[in-house]
DNA sequence: ATGAAAGCGCTAACAT
DNA sequence: ATGTTAGCGCTTTCAT
């Protein structure tokens, strides 16, 4: 593989007359940076990467740390952060962490080991552990979720206001006896949810099951609620990978949505519109919480002594028919 | 940031000697090794990885190079990659090419210049050119699609053979008019998706859109295709994304899936069995390419004289309500 | 078993 | 404007 010395050697340069020609610094004598040029393709030459970051002691990596690539939700992130990256010259490292903990740390390790320029992550959990990252001076911001301990960039959504006003919308229509779905416990989208419906129901009208933000899990809860003997007449669920879960769980047991069940989802997924009834959602402003995360990634590498910010985007609930009868 | 001299000044050793302790290399006095891991700890070491790889001549990294992050079946891909490579101690770095060459060359010259230790590629085009990463003997497996030119490993899906006995099954259940949606013309899939299609109905009862491989194309082939004097009563649709788009103009219209006009689609989505009647689709192995991908990519890592293997997998007719009356 | 020293490929002072 | 040189942080001979 050609070096930046195999394409000196060929034009007859420096290997620093080669690197400032390649890289268009400062004075280069027109005709030296054409045989530069023309050596380097000549040889195929592609600068190694590696040498340089190690050299800059910089890496035009970010990394994004996400807890699902299969959620509608979390690709639209991630294709946020990768439009507003890739105009700045940065490419966009994607880590699964699979809500697990484990993996989530081993992606912190290798972002750190690689020396990313900067980390986008929705934490997992209660105890991510993003200091390793903030010691090493690494700029982290998050999304989705916050994170817990002293403050840094975050990039979240109102979801519990959209929450509450999502039960209330179902409460409008009608709904007597609405249930909630939620995620884990210490899951903070999950808390919050849960905590806006019951700002809507009121305590003593909760009726809720905590399930993982998985259909597996939904379909568990949602057999439970409908087994009671005072059965919830609505449900809203807090996510859409959750939904597929109850809506088949319904299916199975002939009970249909709107009519029979109301239903609202969180996440405006580009099938809800297809199923029968068309499924009221919260849309998320999903590719907007990228977009903005990496923007203030990217002023947080040029600037490290910004002060945190926290940006909250307002979710909207997309009135279709699975919430009326 | 603490770097490898300063873990061997506090531990009183030479670097060789931390290098050699962190890295459980021959055998290094136990005691010695303690007090290494000792400082290394204290100082809140983490070895730089650019220096290493530098030094080492390789990475642990693969870059999987595909069109779509939010097509399901691509996801599904990225997850196998993604297992595999874990397990071995790589990390995989996902890049979104977007069905553009240009992003798609842009994303090989990053994983050039991070002398990535292989590539996972899902080619966008007629004109996908690996040729730089071959010459500098970065192993590329391609997924999905061939890759024009002289062979390298490739993991496929026959997808054509899909396609034929999709159609024969539309066939079967006395589908009289039917018709194929397919992607752009030189996507390998799009091309063989159709052959199979025509393999089925001869070339004499052919009727077929040509669209990218988005909703939005769909919905106006899909539109044309209705408004013909004699519309099809049946359509194969070649992905999951376009399947959208086609279910949309048919609820639009007031025309029923199955009984006014039968589906079969490829990709088996999470929502197919939502949507009323439930969609008769071609499952594909999407994990399983990912998996066998990763496999041998880093089989041709490990041994780069390897003949290069074609897989292909077979896909699966899932038979459900979309494809009867 | 340990250390000294070279060098991976590049960039940025510094010198000319 | 160009070349010389040092050094980024690590691993790995080569001595000892």
């Amino acid at each position: 593989m050609a070096t930046i010395s195999d394409v000196a050697a060929r034009a007859g340069v420096s290997t620093a007359t080669v690197s400032r020609a390649l890289n268009g610094k400062s004075t280069v004598d027109p005709e030296l940076a054409a045989r530069v040029l023309v050596a380097a393709e000549e040889l195929g030459y592609h600068p190694n990467g590696l040498a340089r970051n190690l050299r800059r002691q910089e890496t035009a990596v970010l990394a994004l740390i996400i807890s699902d690539v299969e959620n509608p939700f979390f690709t639209a992130i991630a294709r946020g952060v990768e439009d507003l990256a890739q105009v700045s010259g940065y490419s966009v490292v994607l880590c699964n962490s699979d809500e697990n903990e484990d993996k989530e740390r081993r992606y912190i390790d290798v972002a750190l080991q690689e020396r990313v320029a900067g980390v986008v992550l929705s934490p997992t959990g209660r105890s991510t552990n993003v200091d390793r990252l903030r010691r090493q001076g690494t700029p982290v911001v998050a999304v989705d979720r916050p994170l817990t301990g002293p403050d840094g960039d975050q990039v979240l959504v109102d979801t519990r206001r959209a929450a509450r006003d999502a039960t209330r919308h179902l409460v409008a229509g009608g709904y007597r006896r609405i249930a909630c779905l939620t995620g884990p416990a210490g899951v903070r989208t999950a808390d919050d949810r849960l905590a806006g419906y019951l700002d809507a129901v009121g305590e003593e009208n909760a009726l809720f099951r905590r399930a993982e933000y998985r259909a597996e899990g939904a379909r568990v809860a949602a057999t439970e609620l409908l087994e009671l003997p005072d059965p919830p007449d609505a449900l809203l669920v807090a996510n859409s990978t959750m939904t597929i879960g109850v809506l088949e769980t319904l299916a199975s047991r002939g009970v249909r949505p709107g009519r029979d069940v109301g239903i609202v989802s969180f996440d405006d997924a580009p099938w809800t519109t297809l199923i029968d009834p068309p499924l009221t959602v919260v849309a998320q402003p999903a590719y907007e919480v990228g977009r903005v995360a990496a923007q203030l990634l990217l002023a947080r590498i040029t600037d490290g002594t910004r002060r945190p910010t926290t940006t909250t985007l307002e979710a909207r609930l997309i009135e279709r028919q699975s919430s009326r009868r």
